[in-house]
RNA sequence: GGUCUGGUAGUUCAGCUGGUUAGAAUACAUGCCUGUCACGCAUGGGGUCGCGGGUUCGAGUCCCGUCCAGACCGCCA
């Protein structure tokens, strides 16, 4: 038996009892007379003590050899301290030691395993099942598995049943680049990894299976982000004869139910936006409405002066910075610095002092007078003591710039609490996008979203203006779920691809599958899938996802630890019929 | 594909306008220490300044290239 406790879980009451525990060497601490070991597991850490008086020469020898990781099992005593550490659970106790056997010896690591480590992100990454002995790492992949129980639990006591669908698939030209996988069997051909089970649910729905579920991974072969990985994992859901407002009540409730769970709050019914009115009131599809700054349009109260940058403007909008009117000039420089780095890409800002006596301090003095610019804190619903902030251009382009800026005064006002949450849907996406480069209209969501029954009537002649039967959860400023009620009919779904700028034959050729099933009674059905990272890194309160994925890949989309990707050699290559053109 | 930031001891970093033998903290090793828990004290070892080239009497420092890491833009139906 290697343990009779784990390190965490011994108290005053257990006091005389003879123990066995086993685990990694935190620290010890030699004081010559006298040793103390800190032994650690995944439950936690208990002092162990080794002392001239009570403890074998050979035994005192042997812990004080000890190095930092070395595994080893001790035999016990547990003592009451002589003197106590509020600060750890098993505090009041410490175990005198009989017997110690060395397991396992450890070289020194790299880095401390320590809550506030030395080690930097590269080597911590290297190094990853020592990193995760770390309490950070180690909790953050414990609150994972409690996220991913409660949606089993929530999701299985609504009949929804989890089906797994396959991972090598086929490639479809829509949406993110596959990762291909050759096939050794069919020379020449290739799967591909799903980058969602989009088309296997749909078919499962059509199979008659009503409500599904799957936790399960994708891939996409594209760059990554902080909170992006080229293999993520989504809660995948889809259910049948429902409408929008029953997949919103269900997925609602999830979300609610998680907030509830973990952190033991409350949310009454989430608001829902228009993706217009998102657009325009927070220049983004996925605002963060724990603060305010609004979008304020200032056309109509700025177009009609000498000023021709805002006359010349397609949209003149602003948002009102709480109390930033006593910025200073470098304060507000900088900021303008900010919204001209090519990441942003405005070319100017114009700023409004609303100073705290009610006057107006603005740097178009030249060009507008108090009254005008009393206007615009009225537009911006700015109060005495803020400052207004005001670019112009391309509306699309000039509202994405002011929505950055937004997100990024939000950051640096500290208004985006990790410890608040406001969830909110955003519905009535448009169903088609228009992609300068192929110069063609694209799926917002994906080319299964039904469109809106009342804008049928503008796919020909209009197609941007038709709004899809498709909603996103938005999540503290990030977009954590999405899905769509789909096309049921094969009518609708032809008529779609050809939208999409596919002949007849390419619409068969790739999802000919699914059209063919739409012919045997296919229901009415629609679903949608959350992002497990992603909303498992909000509910965690952190912005990145790794330190919520066990073993993430880095920047480059590689695992730096088992050095992947890497090359294979000429009798695999030859295996699967492939000659490599480059190196 | 692009922009920005960084790369110096095992680790995290400092090193100003180029100038003697490249520092600190921590980790590590040895010794001391009668209740430690960020223990303390003393001593010690530890460096191809990412790599290649250039400018210069002289380069960690300046220039060019390159590699690696991180953040972001494009991309992510």
């Amino acid at each position: 038996m290697y343990r009779s406790h784990n390190c965490g879980e011994l108290r005053i009451a257990d006091v005389d009892s003879q123990v066995t525990l086993s685990g990694w060497v935190q620290k010890s601490r030699d004081k010559g007379f006298m040793a103390w070991v800190d032994l650690r597991d995944r439950y936690g850490v208990t002092q162990l003590i080794f002392d001239d008086s009570r403890t074998d020469a050979s035994i005192m020898q042997a812990a004080k050899s000890l190095g930092r990781e070395f595994v080893i099992q001790v035999k016990g005593t547990v003592i009451e301290r002589e003197s106590k550490n509020a600060n750890m659970p098993t505090g009041d106790i410490e175990v005198l030691v009989t017997e110690l056997t060395v397991l396992n010896e450890s070289q020194t690591p790299p880095f401390t395993i320590e809550d506030e480590t030395d080690g930097g992100e590269d080597i911590r990454m290297k190094y990853r099942y020592l990193d995760i002995r770390r309490n950070p790492v180690k909790n953050s992949l414990i609150f994972r598995h409690k996220v991913t129980q409660e949606v089993r639990n929530y999701l299985s006591n609504l009949d929804f049943c989890e089906i797994e669908t396959p991972y090598l698939i086929k490639s479809t030209p829509e949406g993110a680049r596959d990762f291909v996988v050759p096939s050794r069997m069919n020379p020449g051909q290739f799967y591909a990894l799903p980058q969602s089970p989009q088309t296997f649910k749909q078919l499962l729905m059509v199979a008659g299976m009503d409500k599904y579920f799957q936790i399960v991974k994708c891939f996409r072969d594209e760059d990554l982000r902080a909170d992006r990985q080229p293999e993520f994992t989504q809660i995948d859901c889809e259910m049948s004869f429902i409408e929008q407002e029953d997949i919103l009540q269900v997925f609602e409730g999830l979300t609610r139910h998680l907030l509830k769970e973990i952190h033991h709050i409350e949310i009454d019914s989430f608001p829902r936006m228009t993706y217009d009115e998102a657009m325009r009131t927070y220049g983004n599809d996925k605002p963060d409405i724990r603060f305010g700054m609004k979008f304020g349009e200032l056309n109509a109260v700025a177009q009609h002066k000498e000023f021709a940058i805002f006359n010349n403007a397609e949209l003149v909008v602003g948002i009102a910075v709480p109390g930033a009117a006593l910025y200073t000039r470098k304060q507000i420089d900088g900021l303008i610095d900010w919204v001209k780095r090519p990441q942003v890409g405005a070319s100017g800002m114009v700023y409004c002092k609303y100073e705290n006596d009610g006057t107006f301090k603005s740097s178009v003095d030249k060009f507008y007078d108090q009254a005008d610019l009393a206007k615009w804190a009225e537009a911006t619903g700015a109060n005495p003591g803020d400052l207004i902030l005001i670019l112009s251009g391309p509306a699309n382009q000039t509202r994405s710039q002011l929505s950055a800026l937004r997100m990024e005064l939000g950051n640096q006002m500290g208004l985006r609490k990790p410890n608040e949450f406001a969830p909110l849907w955003v519905i009535d996406f448009p169903l088609l996008e228009w992609d300068e480069d192929t110069q063609r209209y694209h799926a917002m969501h994906h080319p299964f979203t039904s469109p809106k029954k009342e804008d049928m009537h503008l796919l020909d002649t209009d197609p941007g203006k038709v709004r899809a039967n498709a909603y996103d959860l938005v999540l503290n400023g990030n977009e954590i779920g999405g899905g769509s009620i789909r096309i049921h009919d094969k009518e609708t779904q032809a008529l779609m691809f050809k939208h999409l700028g596919f002949t007849p034959e390419q619409a068969q050729d790739q999802f000919g599958f699914l059209m063919n099933a739409f012919q045997y009674g296919a229901p009415p059905h629609g679903g949608l899938a959350f992002g497990l990272d992603r909303l498992t890194a909000i509910l965690g309160g952190q912005e990145t996802i790794r330190d919520f994925i066990a073993f993430p890949k880095n920047n480059a989309g590689r695992d730096v630890m088992i050095d992947a990707p890497a090359s294979i050699d000429a009798s695999q290559l030859e295996e699967l019929s492939l000659a490599l053109q480059v190196k």
